[in-house]
DNA sequence: TGAAGATATTGATCAGTGTCAATGTCTGTT
DNA sequence: AACAGACATTGACACTGATCAATATCTTCA
Protein backbone atom coordinates (compact mmCIF):
# COMPACT_ATOMS: atom_id res chain seq x y z
CA UNK A 1 0.00 0.00 0.00
CA UNK A 2 1.25 3.60 -1.30
CA UNK A 3 -1.00 5.90 0.90
CA UNK A 4 -1.17 6.27 4.87
CA UNK A 5 -4.13 5.74 6.49
CA UNK A 6 -5.50 8.38 8.95
CA UNK A 7 -5.84 7.24 12.86
CA UNK A 8 -9.11 8.07 14.15
CA UNK A 9 -8.44 9.65 18.03
CA UNK A 10 -5.33 10.81 18.63
CA UNK A 11 -4.79 13.59 20.98
CA UNK A 12 -7.72 15.27 20.78
CA UNK A 13 -10.28 16.08 23.41
CA UNK A 14 -12.53 17.41 20.79
CA UNK A 15 -13.20 14.31 19.37
CA UNK A 16 -15.02 12.48 22.49
CA UNK A 17 -17.71 14.94 22.22
CA UNK A 18 -18.87 13.62 19.09
CA UNK A 19 -19.92 9.91 20.77
CA UNK A 20 -21.66 12.00 23.76
CA UNK A 21 -25.06 12.00 22.10
CA UNK A 22 -28.72 12.56 23.92
CA UNK A 23 -30.54 9.11 22.95
CA UNK A 24 -27.84 6.38 23.38
CA UNK A 25 -29.19 3.67 21.23
CA UNK A 26 -26.72 1.30 19.70
CA UNK A 27 -28.65 -1.18 18.06
CA UNK A 28 -32.04 -0.83 15.91
CA UNK A 29 -30.93 3.33 16.50
CA UNK A 30 -32.52 6.38 15.42
CA UNK A 31 -32.30 7.97 11.98
CA UNK A 32 -28.67 9.48 12.39
CA UNK A 33 -27.56 5.95 12.34
CA UNK A 34 -28.77 4.58 9.22
CA UNK A 35 -27.15 6.09 6.18
CA UNK A 36 -29.45 7.32 3.70
CA UNK A 37 -29.61 6.34 0.14
CA UNK A 38 -29.88 8.77 -2.61
CA UNK A 39 -33.40 8.09 -2.90
CA UNK A 40 -34.67 8.86 0.88
CA UNK A 41 -32.34 12.14 0.26
CA UNK A 42 -33.76 13.24 -2.70
CA UNK A 43 -37.21 12.90 -0.79
CA UNK A 44 -35.95 14.26 2.32
CA UNK A 45 -34.33 16.88 0.99
CA UNK A 46 -37.63 18.33 -0.86
CA UNK A 47 -39.61 18.32 2.58
CA UNK A 48 -36.78 20.67 4.26
CA UNK A 49 -36.52 22.64 0.86
CA UNK A 50 -40.28 23.38 1.39
CA UNK A 51 -39.06 24.59 5.20
CA UNK A 52 -35.95 26.57 3.79
CA UNK A 53 -38.09 29.51 3.17
CA UNK A 54 -38.60 32.73 5.95
CA UNK A 55 -41.82 33.40 3.90
CA UNK A 56 -43.18 29.86 4.38
CA UNK A 57 -42.02 28.95 7.89
CA UNK A 58 -43.91 32.36 8.77
CA UNK A 59 -47.12 30.93 7.00
CA UNK A 60 -46.58 27.46 8.68
CA UNK A 61 -46.32 29.00 11.97
CA UNK A 62 -49.50 31.54 11.40
CA UNK A 63 -51.49 28.48 10.64
CA UNK A 64 -50.45 26.05 14.11
CA UNK A 65 -50.86 28.93 16.29
CA UNK A 66 -54.27 30.22 14.47
CA UNK A 67 -57.00 29.67 17.10
CA UNK A 68 -58.73 26.12 16.22
CA UNK A 69 -55.66 25.21 14.40
CA UNK A 70 -56.60 26.55 10.70
CA UNK A 71 -56.49 30.20 9.24
CA UNK A 72 -58.10 31.50 5.87
CA UNK A 73 -55.66 32.24 3.29
CA UNK A 74 -57.69 35.83 3.60
CA UNK A 75 -55.87 36.28 6.70
CA UNK A 76 -52.83 35.56 5.56
CA UNK A 77 -51.34 38.09 3.29
CA UNK A 78 -51.30 41.18 5.44
CA UNK A 79 -49.15 40.12 8.21
CA UNK A 80 -47.03 38.39 5.50
CA UNK A 81 -46.78 41.48 3.77
CA UNK A 82 -45.98 39.90 0.48
CA UNK A 83 -48.20 40.33 -2.92
CA UNK A 84 -51.64 37.79 -2.85
CA UNK A 85 -49.56 35.66 -5.99
CA UNK A 86 -46.34 35.08 -3.52
CA UNK A 87 -48.43 33.95 -0.51
CA UNK A 88 -50.51 31.30 -2.88
CA UNK A 89 -47.56 30.53 -3.73
CA UNK A 90 -45.94 29.81 -0.94
CA UNK A 91 -48.90 28.21 0.57
CA UNK A 92 -48.77 25.91 -2.91
CA UNK A 93 -45.64 24.26 -1.98
CA UNK A 94 -46.36 23.95 1.65
CA UNK A 95 -49.39 22.26 0.65
CA UNK A 96 -48.06 20.14 -2.30
CA UNK A 97 -44.83 19.13 0.39
CA UNK A 98 -47.51 17.43 2.76
CA UNK A 99 -46.98 20.04 5.53
CA UNK A 100 -50.54 21.71 5.65
CA UNK A 101 -53.71 20.69 4.89
CA UNK A 102 -56.81 22.89 2.95
CA UNK A 103 -60.13 23.18 1.85
CA UNK A 104 -62.37 25.30 -0.11
CA UNK A 105 -64.77 26.47 1.86
CA UNK A 106 -67.11 28.64 -0.50
CA UNK A 107 -64.90 31.48 -1.74
CA UNK A 108 -62.32 31.00 1.19
CA UNK A 109 -59.83 28.31 1.65
CA UNK A 110 -58.66 27.72 4.47
CA UNK A 111 -55.42 26.18 5.66
CA UNK A 112 -54.43 23.97 8.76
CA UNK A 113 -50.98 22.42 9.88
CA UNK A 114 -50.33 18.69 9.23
CA UNK A 115 -48.84 17.99 12.87
CA UNK A 116 -48.34 14.11 11.77
CA UNK A 117 -46.07 15.33 9.27
CA UNK A 118 -44.19 18.04 10.78
CA UNK A 119 -43.21 15.30 13.88
CA UNK A 120 -42.29 12.61 10.93
CA UNK A 121 -39.57 15.37 9.38
CA UNK A 122 -38.56 16.17 13.16
CA UNK A 123 -37.79 12.54 13.43
CA UNK A 124 -35.54 12.55 10.66
CA UNK A 125 -33.31 14.35 12.59
CA UNK A 126 -32.92 12.40 15.75
CA UNK B 1 -68.75 47.30 6.86
CA UNK B 2 -68.41 46.12 3.67
CA UNK B 3 -66.85 43.10 3.32
CA UNK B 4 -68.00 39.38 5.11
CA UNK B 5 -65.74 37.90 7.34
CA UNK B 6 -65.17 34.11 6.23
CA UNK B 7 -67.13 31.78 9.54
CA UNK B 8 -65.06 29.29 10.56
CA UNK B 9 -66.12 25.39 11.18
CA UNK B 10 -68.78 25.12 8.54
CA UNK B 11 -70.03 21.39 7.89
CA UNK B 12 -66.69 19.98 7.69
CA UNK B 13 -65.37 17.06 9.17
CA UNK B 14 -61.86 17.75 7.93
CA UNK B 15 -61.56 20.34 9.53
CA UNK B 16 -61.80 18.63 13.09
CA UNK B 17 -58.35 16.67 12.14
CA UNK B 18 -56.70 19.84 12.43
CA UNK B 19 -57.10 20.49 16.53
CA UNK B 20 -55.84 16.46 16.74
CA UNK B 21 -51.70 16.97 17.74
CA UNK B 22 -49.58 14.58 19.36
CA UNK B 23 -48.18 17.42 21.99
CA UNK B 24 -51.84 18.68 24.13
CA UNK B 25 -50.34 21.55 25.18
CA UNK B 26 -52.45 24.63 25.60
CA UNK B 27 -50.40 27.18 27.47
CA UNK B 28 -46.66 27.59 27.44
CA UNK B 29 -46.59 25.73 24.31
CA UNK B 30 -44.02 24.17 21.63
CA UNK B 31 -42.74 25.97 18.90
CA UNK B 32 -45.94 25.54 17.12
CA UNK B 33 -48.29 27.58 19.10
CA UNK B 34 -45.54 31.12 19.27
CA UNK B 35 -45.53 32.56 16.29
CA UNK B 36 -42.20 34.00 14.22
CA UNK B 37 -40.95 36.89 13.87
CA UNK B 38 -39.23 37.91 10.61
CA UNK B 39 -35.73 37.39 12.23
CA UNK B 40 -36.27 34.07 13.61
CA UNK B 41 -38.12 32.92 10.31
CA UNK B 42 -34.31 34.41 8.54
CA UNK B 43 -32.45 32.05 10.78
CA UNK B 44 -34.51 29.10 10.86
CA UNK B 45 -34.88 28.94 6.81
CA UNK B 46 -30.93 29.46 7.04
CA UNK B 47 -30.90 25.98 9.33
CA UNK B 48 -33.56 24.15 6.90
CA UNK B 49 -31.67 25.30 4.18
CA UNK B 50 -28.65 23.64 4.92
CA UNK B 51 -30.50 20.27 5.07
CA UNK B 52 -32.56 20.75 1.99
CA UNK B 53 -29.82 19.13 -0.45
CA UNK B 54 -29.61 15.77 -1.17
CA UNK B 55 -25.70 15.42 -1.16
CA UNK B 56 -25.69 17.40 2.49
CA UNK B 57 -28.47 14.74 4.17
CA UNK B 58 -25.80 11.88 2.89
CA UNK B 59 -22.70 13.08 4.08
CA UNK B 60 -24.55 14.44 7.47
CA UNK B 61 -26.09 10.51 7.15
CA UNK B 62 -22.64 9.17 6.70
CA UNK B 63 -20.77 11.44 9.42
CA UNK B 64 -23.36 10.19 12.23
CA UNK B 65 -23.39 6.31 10.94
CA UNK B 66 -19.59 6.54 10.99
CA UNK B 67 -18.04 4.03 14.07
CA UNK B 68 -17.22 6.73 16.88
CA UNK B 69 -19.01 9.10 15.50
CA UNK B 70 -16.63 10.85 13.49
CA UNK B 71 -15.32 10.50 9.77
CA UNK B 72 -12.36 11.93 7.74
CA UNK B 73 -12.92 13.84 4.88
CA UNK B 74 -11.00 11.60 2.91
CA UNK B 75 -13.95 8.85 3.25
CA UNK B 76 -16.69 10.83 1.96
CA UNK B 77 -15.21 12.04 -1.58
CA UNK B 78 -15.75 8.60 -3.00
CA UNK B 79 -19.13 7.24 -1.59
CA UNK B 80 -20.80 10.12 -2.64
CA UNK B 81 -19.46 10.23 -6.04
CA UNK B 82 -19.09 13.91 -6.41
CA UNK B 83 -16.25 15.78 -7.49
CA UNK B 84 -13.96 16.77 -4.39
CA UNK B 85 -14.34 20.16 -4.29
CA UNK B 86 -17.92 19.84 -4.54
CA UNK B 87 -17.98 17.71 -1.36
CA UNK B 88 -15.75 20.33 0.44
CA UNK B 89 -18.11 22.92 -0.51
CA UNK B 90 -21.03 21.36 0.92
CA UNK B 91 -19.18 20.19 4.25
CA UNK B 92 -18.25 23.62 4.84
CA UNK B 93 -21.97 24.78 4.43
CA UNK B 94 -22.54 22.08 7.36
CA UNK B 95 -20.30 23.21 8.95
CA UNK B 96 -20.87 26.64 9.04
CA UNK B 97 -24.46 26.40 9.51
CA UNK B 98 -23.29 24.63 12.96
CA UNK B 99 -25.14 21.02 12.15
CA UNK B 100 -21.27 19.39 11.73
CA UNK B 101 -17.81 20.19 13.58
CA UNK B 102 -14.79 19.57 12.35
CA UNK B 103 -11.06 19.27 13.36
CA UNK B 104 -7.79 19.13 11.17
CA UNK B 105 -5.19 16.24 12.50
CA UNK B 106 -2.29 16.58 10.38
CA UNK B 107 -3.53 16.59 6.47
CA UNK B 108 -6.81 15.38 7.32
CA UNK B 109 -10.43 17.07 8.62
CA UNK B 110 -12.36 14.87 10.51
CA UNK B 111 -16.33 15.75 11.03
CA UNK B 112 -18.77 15.18 13.50
CA UNK B 113 -22.33 15.37 14.33
CA UNK B 114 -23.65 17.94 16.19
CA UNK B 115 -26.36 15.82 17.73
CA UNK B 116 -27.45 19.31 20.01
CA UNK B 117 -27.46 21.96 17.27
CA UNK B 118 -29.79 18.98 15.26
CA UNK B 119 -32.05 18.30 18.28
CA UNK B 120 -32.90 21.97 18.26
CA UNK B 121 -33.68 22.14 15.25
CA UNK B 122 -35.91 19.12 15.37
CA UNK B 123 -37.83 20.80 18.71
CA UNK B 124 -38.66 24.02 16.17
CA UNK B 125 -40.86 21.28 14.47
CA UNK B 126 -42.54 20.44 17.26
C1' DT C 1 14.18 22.29 0.42
C1' DG C 2 11.38 19.72 -2.67
C1' DA C 3 7.85 16.36 -3.67
C1' DA C 4 3.39 14.28 -2.78
C1' DG C 5 -1.07 14.11 -1.04
C1' DA C 6 -5.35 16.15 1.39
C1' DT C 7 -8.33 19.87 1.50
C1' DA C 8 -9.88 24.61 0.33
C1' DT C 9 -10.69 28.32 -2.94
C1' DT C 10 -11.69 30.53 -7.41
C1' DG C 11 -14.15 31.24 -11.56
C1' DA C 12 -17.49 29.88 -14.81
C1' DT C 13 -21.80 27.74 -16.12
C1' DC C 14 -26.39 26.17 -15.73
C1' DA C 15 -30.66 25.10 -13.18
C1' DG C 16 -33.71 26.42 -9.83
C1' DT C 17 -36.51 29.75 -7.17
C1' DG C 18 -38.67 34.05 -4.99
C1' DT C 19 -41.09 37.95 -6.46
C1' DC C 20 -44.66 40.79 -8.64
C1' DA C 21 -47.92 42.61 -12.35
C1' DA C 22 -51.29 41.01 -15.15
C1' DT C 23 -54.67 37.82 -15.97
C1' DG C 24 -57.64 33.74 -15.32
C1' DT C 25 -60.95 30.90 -12.62
C1' DC C 26 -64.34 30.04 -9.33
C1' DT C 27 -68.11 31.31 -6.00
C1' DG C 28 -71.74 33.94 -4.06
C1' DT C 29 -74.81 37.95 -4.62
C1' DT C 30 -77.85 41.21 -6.79
C1' DA D 1 -76.78 37.32 -16.44
C1' DA D 2 -73.68 40.57 -14.60
C1' DC D 3 -70.82 41.94 -11.00
C1' DA D 4 -67.52 41.64 -7.14
C1' DG D 5 -64.34 39.37 -4.37
C1' DA D 6 -61.01 35.36 -3.16
C1' DC D 7 -57.66 32.64 -4.85
C1' DA D 8 -54.72 30.52 -8.56
C1' DT D 9 -51.90 30.77 -12.71
C1' DT D 10 -48.78 32.81 -16.11
C1' DG D 11 -44.81 35.20 -17.65
C1' DA D 12 -40.79 37.83 -16.82
C1' DC D 13 -36.82 39.09 -14.14
C1' DA D 14 -33.22 38.93 -10.73
C1' DC D 15 -30.86 36.28 -7.60
C1' DT D 16 -29.19 32.15 -5.48
C1' DG D 17 -26.99 27.78 -5.50
C1' DA D 18 -24.98 23.20 -7.24
C1' DT D 19 -21.36 21.62 -9.94
C1' DC D 20 -16.71 20.99 -11.87
C1' DA D 21 -11.94 22.14 -13.76
C1' DA D 22 -8.17 24.52 -12.46
C1' DT D 23 -5.49 26.28 -8.95
C1' DA D 24 -3.98 27.44 -4.30
C1' DT D 25 -2.83 26.25 0.49
C1' DC D 26 -1.28 23.34 3.99
C1' DT D 27 1.05 19.19 6.08
C1' DT D 28 4.15 15.40 6.13
C1' DC D 29 8.09 13.01 4.61
C1' DA D 30 12.48 12.17 2.27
Amino acid sequence: MTTKQPKRRTTSGRASQATARSTTKVCCGTARDIPLNERDADELATAFAALADPVRLRLLSLISSAPGGEVCACDLVTPIGKSQPTVSHHLRILFESGLVGREKRGVWVWYWADNDRLDEIADRLR
